[in-house]
DNA sequence: GTGGTCTAGACCACG
DNA sequence: GTGGTCTAGACCACT
């Protein structure tokens, strides 16, 4: 397991003040792609709940429930006194709850972009762009080295 | 222009309590899906905010919500002392506008299907059979002057 | 979908000031429970987090916390403005994740109780015991029905 | 009284980063429950607490700890200046006492298997798995006095 | 130092 | 009225 420091200059999350989503959101999601993507890689320190805290202004009690969801979701471990890592990746979800989970989040997409009027093949081609880092790493997939 | 009544036996919209959507945005979201795809055509007569709460069982401020989002985004007109209608088709928003919040729908969509699994392709897929009906119609599009 | 009203004169949870587990994970398991047993069945309202916050004189957030775990794993509902339901039960785990979960649970509950020198006879006689509520239910296999 | 040295090559205990207690916990479960399966005898020497904590690369005052609780429930002895031992087994809590602490874990673990979807029957069956080692050997009954 | 829990109280979104 | 989010600050458990 490699321990990865976190210097000043760069941020594991930033958070938008003009999104919709609330702030404890925002981390998850953001954490949660970045692992997705293989930008932080297994075995990752994140930022300490107060360091975070510190780095985007919000409160302890903001980040420690981002890192409380992430936790339950099985992409990250917190361990008292010692800090927060990126966890080794595996299927937690049924077959039927993924799907339901897609068909669902379809839906939401669908009906927050249709009145917008572009063209479908515009759509796909932009989802396509935004899901291209995902194609060929199957960062999920890989085989632990540990 | 066109008038078109609704009896008892069937609504615009249905609301689906297991959805994580508001009521209220489950509606806005419906009638606005519908007029895209051409279902609900301009100068369709919409219920009236009491009778599509006693439609419902759901309450009227609840309802008149709905449509107060909708005539502010020119979908529907409400005439007072006549009814709610479908109106004709405009383009509201700036291009600058609709592609950030193209950008930002992209962005949550695919931050939570991301961890879900599933194959680039396979979501794409999906996405380009909920976006089919929409192909060939587009409504939002013809009166666009850009 | 029935709701039920609570009265004052009995509570859906107590919390046990003696217990090792902190205050929102008593509510947590105690409602799961209840909801396994069969003794809360879906579409009973619980009481609201302000309710139970004043009925077990704990803070409402603490309430809130609890209620959106079991949101999370599905056991309830919470719907804003209106109130927090049981839900129809479903499988969201994986075979691998239940299996991973159950030795875990298994591992920490031999690990206590090992020392206490009572008979596995014995041991077994009281789980079997605890669990006998449940064999004939099936409350998680049941079919839906709304 | 026999003494048994621990080389570097197998140690007494081991951690698990995966695992949910935390490291002091592991170490005093994994101690009692190999001396209650009879694999460390009354007499054995354990590594001293900065050998144990070099070993398993922690914190010494995680070991000492470890230690401590052990040693207040009587499992080892600590003799200044000569090492630690496993001490002679003997029953140091009351009835009442052992029956709370079973009734305890019983309903830890019951309500935090109950919603995995298994049936009772399994359950059962894996934890007379996991007791089996212990039927024959009872070394914490042998000079029980009750 | 680390993360986890709880309280007290505020504000917002929803019906 | 309902639940959801955030802040501020305290205390505890763990290393």
């Amino acid at each position: 397991m490699r321990h990865t420091a976190f210097g000043a200059e760069f941020s594991v999350i930033q958070i938008v003040t003009g999104d919709a989503r609330p702030i404890f959101r925002q981390i998850v999601d953001g954490i949660r792609l970045k692992v997705a993507k293989g930008e932080l890689v297994p075995g990752t320190r994140l930022p300490s709940v107060r360091g975070l805290a510190l780095q985007l202004t919000i409160n302890t009690t903001t980040v420690a429930k981002a890192y409380a969801e992430l936790a339950t979701e099985g992409v990250i471990e917190s361990r008292k006194g010692v800090g927060v890592f990126v966890c080794e990746p595996r299927q937690r979800l049924s077959r039927e709850e993924r799907e339901r989970r897609l068909a669902e989040a379809l839906r939401l997409f669908v009906s927050s972009v249709v009145a917008l009027g572009f063209e479908p093949e515009e759509i796909l081609r932009q989802l396509e762009q935004e899901l291209e880092p995902l194609v060929s790493r199957k960062p999920y997939l890989k085989t632990q080295s540990e």
